[in-house]
This record gives C-alpha cells, sequence and structure tokens, in this order.
DNA sequence: GGCGTAATAT
DNA sequence: GATATTACGC
C-alpha cells in the first residue's frame, strides 16, 4: 500500500478527444500505437467489467463498444501510416461530447436526447440506428403516446426500409465475443449488436418497427443475415423459394426479441396465465403495432408448450430471447393496459385458474405452471419473474 | 373471425 | 432442433 504512485503507471481517465489530443503530440509512432493499445485495453477490460450490467448500462456499452472500436481504428490507422493526423476523424465526435456532458462516458446522466444525438454523430461507422433497429425491430413499436407523436418518420421503421439505401456497416466481430444476439439464429452470421435487449430508453426514443400489416419488411432479426446490405435486400419481399404450393412468398418471421417477449409475458400474467390467456387478448394488452394474432398465436403456442416441458431442457436454453427481464420498470407500463389490480389476479390465475380451455391436460397443465415460477430462466424467467415482489 | 393444434418452412 | 408461419378443424 505505498503510494509512490508513479503517475505514469497510474491511470488517469482521460477522454477521447482529450486522449487523442495527447496522441497527436506524440512524435513517435510507436509511442502512439503502444498508447492506442493501452487505451483500448482499458476501455475493454471496463467493458469486460460492466458485461454484467450490459442490461441495466447499455448506453454504456454501446459507448465503450463505440470507443474501442474507433480507437482499433486508429491503432490500424497508426500501424500504418503513421502521418496520418490521428484526431482528425474525432473532432466532431470530441465536439459532441464534449457539448453533452463530456467525454466518453461523462455524464451519463445526459439525457437520453442529448445520448441519441451524440450517438449518432458519432457512430460514423457504427450506425447507431442499426443498433436500435436491430434490437428494437426485434421488434416493433409500442403504441404509446410517444410514439404517436414520435417522429415524423420513424427511424427505424425508416431505416429499415432504407437500410439498404444507407451505410449499412457490419459490427465488427470483435463485438460479438462478448455478447449474443437475440434473435439471428437462424441466420448465420449477422453481426449483431449487442443485445441489450433492454434498451428501453432508447426504444421510447426511436423505437419503431416493423409495423403495420406484416410487412415483415424488416425484421431485421435476421435482416442482418446474410450480408449486411444484400441480407436486408434480401428480406424486403423475398419470395426466396417459395413453396411452389400456394402463396406466393411466406410473411418475413417476426422476430421475438426480448423486448416483445417481455411485454407478451407480462400480457400473459395480467390476463391470468398461458392457459387462460388468448392471443388476441394478449395482443390486444401488448400495445405493439404490427403485431399479429396469429404472431401472438404462435408464440403462445409455442410459450405454452416450453412451460409445458421446461423440465431441464429448457433451463439450458436461458439466454436466447427468454432471458431473464426486468421487471423493475415494466410493471408501470404494463399496468396500464390493465385496470388497477397489478399482480393480484396475475399469478393467481397463472396457478389457479382451471386448464379451463382445453381441459384435457389437466395434469400438464398445473405441471406446467408448477414450472413456471421454479425456473428463473427461459421461458419463464418471464413469466413468473413479475411475483419477485410476492405478489403472488 | 378467433382459438388451438398440427404441419410445414426457415 | 428451435422458432415462426400457415393450414385446418372447431
Amino acid at each position: 500500500m505505498e503510494l509512490s504512485l508513479d503517475t505514469s503507471l497510474v491511470f488517469i481517465p482521460k477522454t477521447i478527444s482529450d486522449f487523442l489530443a495527447q496522441l497527436s503530440t506524440m512524435e513517435d509512432s510507436s509511442q502512439r500505437s503502444s498508447e492506442l493499445d493501452a487505451y483500448v485495453k482499458r476501455l475493454e477490460d471496463e467493458m469486460r467489467k460492466i458485461e454484467v450490467f450490459k442490461r441495466e448500462l447499455p448506453l454504456c456499452m454501446l459507448l465503450l463498444k463505440d470507443a474501442i472500436e474507433r480507437l482499433k481504428e486508429k491503432v490500424m490507422q497508426c500501424k500504418k501510416m503513421e502521418d496520418r493526423p490521428v484526431i482528425e476523424e474525432f473532432i466532431p465526435l470530441k465536439g459532441n461530447l464534449d457539448e453533452n456532458g463530456g467525454g466518453v462516458l461523462g455524464k451519463e446522466n445526459s439525457d437520453k436526447k442529448n445520448w441519441m444525438s451524440s450517438a449518432q454523430l458519432w457512430s460514423t461507422s457504427l450506425n447507431i440506428f442499426e443498433y436500435n433497429k436491430h434490437d428494437s425491430v426485434s421488434g416493433l413499436r409500442m403504441r404509446n403516446e410517444e410514439d404517436d407523436r414520435s417522429v415524423p418518420e420513424n427511424p427505424i421503421e425508416a431505416s429499415n426500409n432504407r437500410a439498404m439505401g444507407r451505410t449499412f456497416v457490419p459490427f465488427k466481430e470483435q463485438y460479438e465475443s462478448g455478447f449474443t444476439g437475440t434473435c439471428l439464429k437462424d441466420d448465420k452470421e449477422v453481426s449483431q449488436v449487442p443485445s441489450l435487449s433492454l434498451m428501453t430508453p432508447l426504444m421510447s426514443e426511436a423505437l419503431d418497427a416493423s409495423t403495420n400489416t406484416n410487412i415483415k419488411s424488416n425484421n431485421n432479426c435476421r435482416g442482418g443475415s446474410g450480408s449486411g446490405l444484400a441480407g436486408q435486400l434480401k428480406l424486403q419481399n423475398k419470395p426466396q423459394q417459395q413453396s411452389q404450393q400456394q402463396q406466393p412468398f411466406r410473411k418475413q418471421r417476426r422476430c421475438w426479441s426480448p423486448e416483445l417477449h417481455r411485454r407478451f409475458v407480462e400480457s400473459l400474467q395480467q390476463l391470468g396465465g398461458t392457459q387462460v390467456a388468448t392471443p388476441k387478448q394478449i395482443r390486444e394488452l401488448m400495445q405493439v403495432d404490427g403485431l399479429t394474432n396469429d404472431e401472438v398465436k404462435s408464440h403462445l403456442q409455442k410459450y405454452r408448450l416450453h412451460v409445458r416441458k421446461l423440465p431441464a431442457s429448457s433451463a439450458a436454453k436461458g439466454n436466447g430471447i427468454w432471458m431473464p427481464l426486468d421487471h423493475s420498470a415494466d410493471h408501470s407500463k404494463a399496468n396500464n393496459s390493465q385496470s388497477g389490480s397489478p399482480q393480484g389476479p396475475l399469478l393467481p390465475g397463472e396457478f389457479a385458474k382451471g386448464r379451463s380451455t382445453t381441459g384435457g391436460e389437466s395434469d400438464n397443465s398445473r405441471e406446467a405452471e408448477e414450472d413456471e415460477k421454479s425456473d428463473g430462466q427461459s421461458w419463464k424467467g418471464g413469466l413468473l419473474h413479475n411475483n419477485q415482489g410476492g405478489d403472488v
């Protein structure tokens, strides 16, 4: 516990802009490179540290990743053309960041709008919208007051449609390392973004996506697949290899993002459980534009199946979409739709409710319910989580 | 038209 | 194999 802390060894946090400014004063290119590497390392360490909280700190994650990404680019540049000034590209960024709160993670309390604006600017290569798109899209667009008066052109939807036109910059591989895309499972690669499913803050801002009807045009879930741009184009309306049978083409698959699933589960609970809630009711409660009864029905079917037999297997796939949702905030939201009794009816209903509907699987249904609560992950994770408060 | 389930596609 | 869409019957 000495304190002979050699300043050279002590890392004094700097904003990226400061760091780069300092970097630019260095003559020695190799030194610049090492400094850059070191800085990147620190950022990466930092990111690992907050990895656990990525859901709570989606913005931090995003900022860090972006920063790392950008710096890595710098490193590359540095190693190649040393004579090239390191800063230029960051100037704008700097400006924005400083204005908004200073430095990279400066004050993250700056409100979303500021963040968004800065993010947009600073994400020259990392398109923030693409980011949102993936996540939210997954989704949809919740119908809230916000949307109604939301931006005239819906960032997401717009991006979905013209995403192709815009620069689609595949995210770096590096990003993938620590994160898991949400829905892209059926597609191979997909440079997905961290799936911070709970981009809630952003969602309310820019969220909005596939909407109406079934324009599955978006669905970026798989959208990013294939090869960025090409992949997206593909999604637009590709009859692809539709079965020769009937319809010209199948609607694009709706991707149930964590957020979407969360709403689904919440609605389900409010309606009294998987066995009593009907697709239509759920859909209405979810208040998600563009979501169809069929989609909900399908998801419900799957959900019921999982709940019914989650025994052990289910636990295994705890991640994916069914990751635990964070109840904390959502309640308020969810509740609005339903009258006043939040959880009262919820859980109880879940378990108490008779298997009215079918009636065939009396036993099963009951067991399923049990399972639901027991597990914390996968489906049920979303399912009963709410009880945490003891409401149940 | 809604629902549940099976078949089918991805 | 998992998940989403479509077909069918009620």
